[in-house]
DNA sequence: GGTAATTTGTCCGTATGTATT
DNA sequence: CAATACATACGGACAAATTAC
């Protein structure tokens, strides 16, 4: 069981959930580059390693002579190369609630097949998304079965989408691609985001990839463009 | 007339020009790391660290082994913290065009006050993109005079941002930060973008700072949802 | 106000690992 | 198997900005 990944990742990792748990809250300046260094055995490039990806995420920001400090906007949606639903609200000071609508297993469409290239099964998530109760998105993934067999149990269990992939092996994963582009609302959007029907919304379309590269989510996600401002 | 600008931005400048240029197309594998260090005479790391940054920007990709690749998606639209209009519609393959439908000077509103952190007066520069001669995203754009003066005579005889900006002295700048949403086309976006009134449309609303962080843009873009996709 | 200490930013050099060719 | 090429990690040095005294 050799430990494959890069070490300055796995700062990175420890760093990120001492901000989800909130060990270090907005504007707290975090440990100086050298103590961090000390704290993990490591050299000071190895950690600014770990920090620069952390500030490509928006969660830090350097300000050279005087330290690197926690940054967190609220009520905005950051979108990255790795996006965290949960973490990312919390961030944002809102209480995070996830509504799981249906799970099924099924077909792919053809669109869906190209998206992750060929499997003849899919296991398809629908869920809201929630802030503070107020309904946030709707989304829908799906998931290449052949190549995650029990995912579809695991879903039973736990409702995160990072958790499940856990279970089934996947540890890590990246967004690959996101479209993003705005529709009107149909009578699907309307009822569950609460809005009415033609009002705009945010549709984003991605593609989330294991770390060989291999697709493992296929992702659209409807926003209610009133009460969501995404940030890039 | 020190040069204050780091050696790696340089040459990611440079290498950003190249493909812009089209000395790389799209699948090509641009040289290696060792002997870009080497054109450039300087240590392979600081050529990894402007890699690193285009690679950000969704221009490359590396391969361990193999190389570094040239990746443009046509008819794309990135977003990212450097963004230009030109060269993002030249790396997708098509013809960029701006038509300029208005230039002044004026008192700024509260919210662009606000933005570009005071000035007195504002230059507004209007117009609309087109790709292929299609319109794509009308904008809105106020800078801070105070702090550019002789920038509205500039935009008098070119009408690239970039261009008007470099006359007035400042060479480089990045965006601070975009805000999406989604919002109801007016009779105004309609006439301009050939849409119909109500049809939805992107908006972004974007900051420009200086390498110092001193705003000097505070631009609104209205695009056509039906005819772009933004990919993050 | 000024100087020294602190802290991040840049750049170089070297070594080794890992995937591809 | 060997050579090539990117990935990771270490180390040192100095510059630039801020902070502390």
């Amino acid at each position: 069981m050799r430990d494959k990944t890069p070490i300055w990742k796995a700062i990175a990792n420890a760093l990120r959930d001492d901000l989800v748990q909130g060990r270090y809250v907005q504007g707290d300046k975090i440990p100086t580059e050298a103590s961090l260094a000390d704290r993990f055995g490591v050299n000071r490039h190895t950690v600014r390693h770990a920090l620069s990806h952390l500030i490509e995420e928006g969660l830090l920001r350097s300000r050279r002579g005087s330290g690197v400090f926690v940054t967190a906007q609220p009520t905005e949606y950051p979108i990255g190369t790795r996006v965290r639903f949960h973490e990312n609200l919390l961030a944002a000071g809102r209480i995070p609630d996830k509504k799981v609508l249906s799970v099924e297993v099924r077909q792919p469409s053809e669109g869906e097949k190209a998206a992750l290239k060929g499997t003849e099964r899919v296991c398809a998530y629908h869920g809201l998304s929630r802030a503070d109760g107020q309904p946030i998105a709707l989304f829908e993934s799906v998931f290449p079965l052949d190549r995650l067999p029990g995912l579809d149990l695991a879903f039973q269990e736990v409702s995160s989408v990072t958790e499940a992939l856990k279970r089934v092996g996947v540890t890590d994963f990246t967004r690959a691609s996101t479209h993003l582009t705005a529709i009107m609302a149909t009578a699907t959007h309307a009822l569950h985001l609460h809005i009415s029907e033609g009002s705009p919304v945010l549709r984003t379309t991605n593609l989330n990839v294991d770390p060989e590269g291999t697709p493992i989510e296929y992702g659209r996600t409807y926003f209610a463009s009133e009460r969501v401002t995404l940030t890039v």
